[in-house]
DNA sequence: GACATGACGTTACTACATAACATAACGCCA
DNA sequence: TGGCGTTATGTTATGTAGTAACGTCATGTC
């Protein structure tokens, strides 16, 4: 069971994940951290199925209860994000040590290139917040995603979609 | 292969989106205002495979393409949404005639009795699209949807959550 | 040393969704 | 009126996503 070898910018992400998860007194452990680097060195949202196909290569024996575990874990962490349109996973852009293990995102998702961008903007969840404060209801967690085209695919000529 | 017998509510619904396709220059054939039958008496979201176990009743020998290419149609023609985060088809509450297909809808997600309300906030919707075009995003589509505990669950006491 | 806890292994299964090709009904129009 | 395109549906098979249930192993703790 080797280690892969991720990028370096994953590696700090990796770094950063590991310190949070020490505060909070939670393990990140070995699998969950390799998980982690997968989903990091994507560049867009990686389904389960093609992760475990990754985690193969260097872990031996990994079933689907092994990924879906440690994206539940990731997920409750906050270090990772579900694409609920994709049934899909990105890393967080917004790790922060005191910030609520789930803060609400928001996804654009280019229907040309594939390619997802992660917003936090108080506006949305603001004007969500209150439209379910109103009718009585209390908010655990939101899913906030809008498909269309990214400014470099709008650009781009017909035929040549941006890339990745 | 039978008619199913709808409720009264469910068939005033159902002429309206008569109406609509007729309208549309769209074909609401028998399939698919059986399927919308089955989404619209439905109290809670219903998944596509709950749909096929229904529909076979009446209609004989469907098969999962049967179902969910007449969720396809109502998708498009904005009679139904998808609670994505279900897997899950509810009947659209804003029918109207006049308006864009696919409209902007939100949901609020019971995590106690399942219940689902669909919301049509022009707030949210604003906040979302205003974030976009910030970046220079032309949206499409979007998903709004929120989990947590409706008023009636948040008042009831915790082992009786409100009723469906 | 018995026992609780948390992480992970392993097998099997359930649920969700689509590809690919066949058939049938309809309108069109040459 | 026969051929053709279009749209809806039938049919078979397969691909993809997610979970249940139970076993094992390490660690801590009383």
């Amino acid at each position: 069971m080797l280690a892969p070898a991720f990028s370096k910018e994953t590696d700090t992400l990796l770094a950063q994940a590991r310190t949070l998860c020490d505060r909070r007194g939670v393990q990140l452990t070995e699998l969950r951290r390799k998980v982690l680097g997968l989903v990091l060195e994507g560049d867009k949202p990686t389904g389960a199925y093609d992760l475990l196909d990754r985690l193969r290569v260097h872990h031996k024996g990994a079933a689907p209860p092994t990924v879906y575990r440690a994206l539940d874990f990731l997920l409750e962490q906050g270090l990772i994000h579900k694409v609920e349109r994709l049934s899909a996973f990105v890393g967080c852009i917004h790790q922060s040590e005191d910030e609520d293990h789930h803060h609400a995102a928001q996804f654009l998702i280019c229907q040309r290139c594939g390619q997802v961008t992660e917003l936090e903007d108080p506006r949305v969840d603001r004007a969500l917040v209150e439209a379910a404060r109103e009718l009585g209801f209390r908010p655990a967690g939101s899913t906030v995603e809008m498909e269309g085209t990214c400014a470099a695919c709008a650009a781009a000529p017909a035929s040549a979609p941006a890339p990745g």
